[in-house]
DNA sequence: AACCTTTCCGAAACCGGTTTCGGAGCGTGG
DNA sequence: CCACGCTCCGAAACCGGTTTCGGAAAGGTT
């Protein structure tokens, strides 16, 4: 029943009165057919609206002309607008070759391997590309061992044997922090994420770093870590605000967590980027809009696709992996998040314990507010007023601290 | 030299002693091999890690188990982080048949067509989602023409002859304007977009629908329409601020043109929540980190991704497309963003007047806060102080306002 | 014992291209 | 006039599956 709305090969030579590999020799450049003879069949071709069957041709063939992405990861730690530039970017570069992307999950957590074999024994792909790199990341070696063309969009601990394309995280939170202690800042508190996202790692290395080349605070303490969400860099904020002597500024593990924390910070009665500095990565559409506008790191992230995919197009022309690495510097966008330091920590801290008495005196006393019934609690974190804590504790997070115990590496 | 890593049916034959064609129907169910030889089929295959080629395969049965997605518009329109989610859904959705997702762009601005018809005509893809439909949607009506399966995400005026999966948009934003007049408001502004989006004009339809209904306020200055970006929110806001009499609430057609708009209204001074009411769609995930959290409707778009994906999977099974069309209504999750009017319009003028007139004095004596300089203009958009048009026009956009002149259909 | 079903499997066509191989037609030099 | 090389094209194998068709073997009937 493949009756298909097709106009095949065999169509046309039919047509044409030709052969049917005379045809396909034609159409495909070879040198051996008369000038002449490819025109015309060039020609019937398309007046015929002749597309070759891609499945018919990369049996022959061989390959598939696409490659493909497993998303992995669950829940929000995905959910970056940014992935969808990168996919733009893919498939453009792809497609200026003719190649095509195709886009699979995993079955469930952790089972990224089903997917991967899926594609590879199928034979749906000629290569890969891997996002979101873990410090050690299994795919990486998974797929060396196996064979299969791929690029990397991020580095793993030792990254020296494939093809990757890699920001330099790690040079741009040094900068990050460089450009704080110019300023004046000495304690500078770190909201880390607790995963083993390589970028994570990389940019804690460089903000450690920074901070031991130019002597300043180096206490455990002002390194928190948490997952990548809003509401961990609340309870970051939170939790560093409460030490002893909390920090004048806050490096961010990126602007999602950035944002929680100013809104913690603000809550608290700070002013961001005056009482405490906060900078964050991946210059979100938001950032640009806080109060204050966040300073953050560009992320170009359809570029960044774009060179993956031309990366993965060389690696599969027969370009050697070590070759094709490339780690691309971060451009800082400096706003007002982030200024010299209006306090010292222990003004800081005097100042915080100043505002706390002054809630405790007015609480429950609010005035004319109206607070809507029908919501679970996260109406409450409104700026100056009430316990900011409720927004994280409905998302199961306390502000019990998870400090760093371990080294970079 | 297609070696390959492959083995293949008859490699297994041989293995086995068996036709090549016993051990395809041994594999693929076919009733009429004993269950002993089937087992040992089985067995076998799954020991040698057999899989079939998809292309081979593909070529005989004349589908690929391939859906397309093309990615259309440009910019950051689509640099939703709920893209990924939908795309998350459907590829769920797909790998529970054993289909793929493939993703390809248009060559170039309008251009879709070109994509469309390459996947088409090269047989890559059995059918399509399309998604962001516009109210006349040329793709729908090339995609019926050609009689190529697909679902959209998101109807067009004119949705009865094809399946879709849509938001009630409409409803959402109608309940949304129910609700503030409710509280008490009478006059409620809409910041719309001026894109073709199907979704933006059923949210204008549903607030103009309840705002009849409910014979609220209805100059046509209350609606601007601007596009789809914090920055036009900024400037919608503006705009209706500077209205003889302002709006007491502001309903916008998705959640960044609200960031923008109400980080407007605190840069004149105003508290959103108590002097104005906003409203926005999308939950974002920082909608709920703003200050004050800022009340929208949910999106739920990895269930949305998923059930789209059903549907195709159902129309490609045969089933009618006009058995295939689901509405579902969008839930509102109640923030502090919106409340009772804390003003009358006139109060609210006169609060913005005399803000204005005390940042006029105040100018050009900011305290001791250190501007960036190497900032491009982003960075004035600070609480309260400085003029806020500056982040509007360095962007390209006045404050003119784009006045709706047009009915809803 | 001849005949008819059923059960189970092998041979071969087929999907729509690509690629190899060989040969017809033509011109040229010895 | 024949051998030889060159240009250009046709025939057929092939890629790795699916599907059709036919027939052998086994079992049951009269």
């Amino acid at each position: 029943m493949p009756a298909k709305n097709g106009v095949t090969l065999d169509t046309l030579a039919r047509e044409l009165g030709l052969a049917k590999s005379t045809v396909s020799r034609a159409l495909n450049g070879y040198p051996d057919i008369a000038e002449q003879t490819r025109e015309l069949v060039r020609s019937t071709a398309d007046r015929c609206g002749y597309r070759p069957s891609s499945m018919a041709r990369n049996l022959k063939r061989g390959r598939v002309d696409t490659v493909g992405v497993v998303l992995t990861g669950e829940g929000p730690d995905i959910a970056s607008p940014f992935f969808v530039q990168f996919l733009r970017g893919v498939t453009r570069a792809l497609d200026r070759e003719g190649l095509d992307l195709l886009v699979t999950t995993a079955p469930g957590p952790g089972r990224w391997r089903e997917a991967y074999d899926r594609l590879i024994a199928s034979r749906k792909v000629d290569g890969f590309i891997v996002t979101r790199t873990e410090t050690r990341d299994p795919r990486i070696h998974y797929l060396r061992q196996r064979g299969v063309p791929f690029v990397s969009h991020g580095r793993t601990e030792n990254p020296s044997q494939y093809a990757w394309f890699d920001m330099d995280n790690r040079r741009a939170f040094a900068e990050a922090t460089e450009r704080l202690a110019a300023l004046g800042h000495r304690r500078i508190g770190f909201i880390a994420a607790k995963g083993a996202f390589n970028f994570a790692r990389e940019r804690l290395a460089g903000y450690r770093a920074a901070r031991d080349a130019l002597g300043l605070d180096d206490e455990r303490a002002l390194i928190r870590r948490a997952g990548l969400q809003a509401a961990d860099g609340w309870a970051g904020a939170e939790a560093l605000m409460a030490l002893e002597r909390p920090p004048t500024a806050l490096l961010c593990v990126r602007d999602a967590v950035a944002i929680g924390a100013a809104r913690a910070l603000s809550a608290r009665g700070l002013t961001v980027g005056r009482d405490v500095s906060v900078i964050g990565y991946d210059d979100v559409p938001h950032a640009e809009f806080m109060d204050p506008p966040l300073t953050t790191f560009s992320q170009e992230s359809e570029a960044a696709g774009a060179r993956v995919a031309e990366m993965l197009l060389d690696l599969m022309r027969g370009r050697r992996a070590k070759d094709l690495q490339e780690l691309r510097p971060a451009t800082l966008i400096p706003r007002a998040s982030h200024g010299p330091p209006a306090r010292t920590p222990q003004s800081l801290r005097a100042r915080l314990d100043a505002a706390r008495r002054r809630r405790g005196r007015s609480e429950g006393k609010e005035p004319g507010r109206k607070r809507n019934a029908d919501q679970q609690g996260a109406g409450s974190a409104r700026g100056g007023h009430g316990g900011g804590a409720a927004v994280c504790e409905h998302r199961g997070r306390g502000l019990d601290p998870l400090v760093d115990h371990r080294g970079t590496t």
